[in-house]
This record gives C-alpha cells, structure tokens and sequence, in this order.
DNA sequence: TATTCAATTTGAAACTTATCGAATTGTAAA
DNA sequence: TTTACAATTCGATAAGTTTCAAATTGAATA
C-alpha cells in the first residue's frame, strides 16, 4: 500500500456522509452474515438524510476507492465491504503508531 | 471515538500533501527516538515540494484533529505524532471489518 | 405493454480547500 | 540594535466537492 493509494482510500472515508454510509454497510453487512440477508442500498438510503443521487455519487467514490463492491439484484442493489483493503489501512497506519 | 471524531480525523489525512508530512513526522519521530535528535519542520519544508505557508495550513490541520503536537524550539518548530489517537482510529476500523 | 420503483446521469449552485505571494511576527546571532 | 531566517497570517485565486432537481435508464410486475 503507498501513500497514493493510503490518501485516495482516506480521501473516501474523509467526508461524514460518505463515512456513515460506509459504516452502515459494515454495519449491515455483519447482520447480514448472521441472518442470510443482503445489504440493500434502497434500505439505506431511506435511513440516511440525503436524496438518492447523493448516495449513488458516493457509492461511487467508496467503489472507485475499492473499499466496496457493489451489485445488482434485479431491482435493488447490494453492497459488501472489501475488508481486505481496510486491513491494509490499518496496517500502514499502525507502522506509523509503533 | 464517534463517527464524526473518525471523520475529521481521516479527513485530516486525506489530502496527499498532509497525508506525505504526517508519515513523514512519523518516520522523523521514529529516527529521533534512536538518535536523540529532534523532528524539525524546516527539514521537512525542504524535502516536500510546497511553499512554506501551506506547510504551516498543514501542520494546522493535522493540529486541529490532534494528530501531532507541535512545539517552539527558539527559532524552530517540533512536530510529534499523537500515537494514542491513531490507535483509536485503527481500532475503529478493525470494528468494522471483524 | 404500461406502470412502477430503484438507481444513475446530467447540469448547476453553493461551499470548501489547496496553494501562493506579500507582509508580518518571533527569535537568535552578528 | 540590526540582520537573518523560521514560521505564520492575510488576501486572493484556482480547483475540487457536495448536494439537489430534473431527466433518464434498468428491471420487475400488473
């Protein structure tokens, strides 16, 4: 992970809105696991305060950061977190704490 | 450590310049550990390719979400990395990928 | 096929940020 | 006390970001 990659991951996570919603979907994801059910944005959107094309323009910017995947489900679309990608956040960032 | 607390933390973070001074101060702090010597920021000034003021708006920055401390030494300025919010942050993050 | 509803795209407005040059302040040394 | 130099403040500009309303697209279902 350099540096470039570490700010464009970082710059994804930067904004409060974009933030809540990527929690959300960890959040949900977790959930997920337990009951078999799949992370619908149409959920999410009606959770958070904002108009739909914001959250697709922020889906978007966490896609493009890799932090998550998203897919269609006929009408609805689902989103997973790449935790991987996390993981090695925090690894670059605990070099910097040790 | 709350949602909007990780915000501004990983927005402090997320522009490159910022992001580049911080590791920078991190591995600054690291060698001066061993050698007993001391984070400078006019080192740094030289070895980034920005003028001084946006160096000084950096620091600021970084200031305002506590992730370093600086200190006046007569003419010069220390910066030293806050590893106790960064662990926050990390733990945080791994909440979110368990 | 027409309708409905989720999501995306587009275009624009409002706001925020990064950066710099010039002027200023703080401190040490000549 | 004058000079020199590190750092900050100020003011401005250019660039980027967030958000929304309106229009569009994609897909299921009546």
């Amino acid at each position: 992970m350099n540096p470039s990659r570490l700010a464009k991951i970082l710059k994804a996570l930067s904004n409060q809105t974009r933030l809540d919603l990527y929690l959300q979907i960890a959040r949900q994801n977790e959930a997920d696991f337990d009951t078999g059910c799949e992370c619908f944005i149409s959920d999410i959107v009606g959770s958070l305060n904002i108009g739909a094309p914001t959250v697709s323009h922020h889906l978007k910017e966490l896609s493009n950061a890799d932090l998550i995947t998203t897919e269609r489900r006929g009408k609805f679309l689902t989103a997973t977190i790449n935790k991987q990608v996390i993981r090695e956040v925090i690894e670059v960032l605990s070099e910097s704490v040790k």
